[in-house]
DNA sequence: GTGCTAATTCTCACATGCTGAGAATTAGGC
DNA sequence: GCCTAATTCTCAGCATGTGAGAATTAGCAC
């Protein structure tokens, strides 16, 4: 789902899931990533061959996606994300807790705010960070990169750093065997004891501070938001889409954002629907 | 996908697809639909239950699943729709050309408006008309029922009708044979030529107003937008949260909203990404 | 309309791999 | 660190997914 070129989700089994060839749900399933942005449009026969399966099997895949909604026919040979897609989208929307406590926070929060900027809510999703909602006091557009299902880098900037900091050893470990460049890279290398030092640097600081790491000019204040039982489940962060007026100001930013964050950790609690 | 009770598209092939079963991969994508905004969450074993599959296969369909990031286990025995579907979203709003037309048709649009209202950008998907895009002059809230993704009654609502006028003659049948009861309801039969006679009369009319048809108190003002071939495409409405104020504004909203309607149709023409 | 070509479905035989039942294992909670 | 429920594993049997190619359909040009 993340484009990755295909590289298997490295928090599963690591030991014989390589063996196994894909199951067959697995592949109509596998059809979806295929479609980005750069690449919304699909044929059959393309998607066939990608998928390395014969030209009738393409055709089958696509056809039980159409019928699942999954994706639809633009018209002969060409074919898009389905709305089945988009409904799903309403149904987790509409299932997220934390969503829900967080969007009359950061409203109010970013009606404090004289500067121009964005507030993010979002969320580790695959080695990333994914943008969950976003609320902006510009016309819409100029911040439109950090829109829901956006995905960030997860070594740079604020809004990645401060869920980084928290994530389960585990989930470091695996980060630091498939993206151990990357982390040098970000100044946090060269050894894991290194990058494990860098984290515990982060954590130190209640809030992240960090500018021009993602995009130039822009600055990101992020608090990490934890669930019930203490596991970082995102982070709110603010953007400022020019750099801070003084010191006084970002330690004002630092307190608002704390504060938004904690205010949405209180609102936790009471579990959602029970499960059968 | 459409919750329907399980009712297959009516659209697909009539003669023969009753008689197979379902393929495997068509049931894994079936337990998505499972999940709704009443029942969020669901467990492996119940979810085996409702699609009558052994516990052993109810897992292994989850796990693919959640492989694909299509579902996200929340804890032991608790799943939720997963992120995967966010990052599809977000795909599928890229790839729209008609809401990257039509939204900042639409903003332009409300801001024109000096009543709370809310502008609706629709599709047909499925029986229903499903909301693309929403855009309100009020603090969100009060409009949240025609956010993204929400379905509404095909029968029912300026923003359905205008639709519904449009569609080709296959779906009306289709459409009559399904919901015959609801027709006869929404006062378009008894009979299917009185059906059609509906459908020529609300042709008859560039825009469609309707009045508490939805929810009681609101008036919808909408017009359909056809693509370059000429065939429906959706809807872009005004549903005024109070009753308009006299005749005359109604007129003027009608001719807004018309207006609007052929500024989007304007934008398209341009082929989206080519398929291979 | 008529014909052309590419898109799409169909047929069928084969073997892959999905399935259910139950045993074995794992993991949360007290 | 126990205990019970959740989850995975094993395995045999057969349903069904698969590829190759033929048959059909649908869009488009003239």
């Amino acid at each position: 789902m993340t484009n990755d070129g295909g590289k298997r989700d490295p928090s599963a089994k690591r030991d014989k899931s390589a063996k196994r060839g894909l199951t067959s749900a697995e592949k109509v399933l596998g059809v979806l990533s295929l479609f980005s942005t750069e690449r919304p449009v699909w044929s059959p026969e393309r998607a066939a061959v990608r998928m390395r399966v014969s030209l009738a099997t393409g055709y089958r895949y696509f056809n039980t996606l159409v019928a699942a909604g999954m994706l639809e026919k633009l018209n002969r040979n060409r074919y898009v994300l389905g709305p089945a897609i988009v409904e799903l989208d309403r149904k987790v929307r509409a299932a997220d807790p934390v969503l829900k406590l967080a969007q009359p926070v950061m409203e109010r929060l970013l009606r404090r705010l004289r500067e121009p900027a964005a507030i993010l809510l979002c969320r580790y999703y695959r080695q990333k960070v994914m943008c969950i909602h976003q609320e902006t006091n510009r016309g819409g557009e100029p911040v439109s990169s950090y829109e829901r299902g956006t995905l960030r880098p997860m070594f740079r900037g604020a809004t990645s750093k401060v869920i980084l900091a928290y994530l389960p050893p585990r989930t470091i470990v695996d980060l630091w065997r498939d993206h151990r460049r990357e982390i040098v890279a970000a100044g946090m290398g060269p050894g894991f004891e290194d990058f494990k030092a860098a984290l515990r640097a982060l954590r130190r600081e209640p809030v992240n501070v960090s500018s021009s790491e993602v995009d130039a000019g822009r600055t990101g204040i992020a608090a990490a938001i934890f669930d019930a039982s203490g596991r970082v489940n995102g982070s709110l962060s603010i953007v400022l889409l020019s750099p801070p007026a003084n010191k006084r100001a970002v330690a004002r930013l630092t307190m608002a954002v704390q504060a938004a964050a904690r205010e949405i950790e209180r609102g936790r609690g009471m579990a959602p629907t029970k499960a059968g």
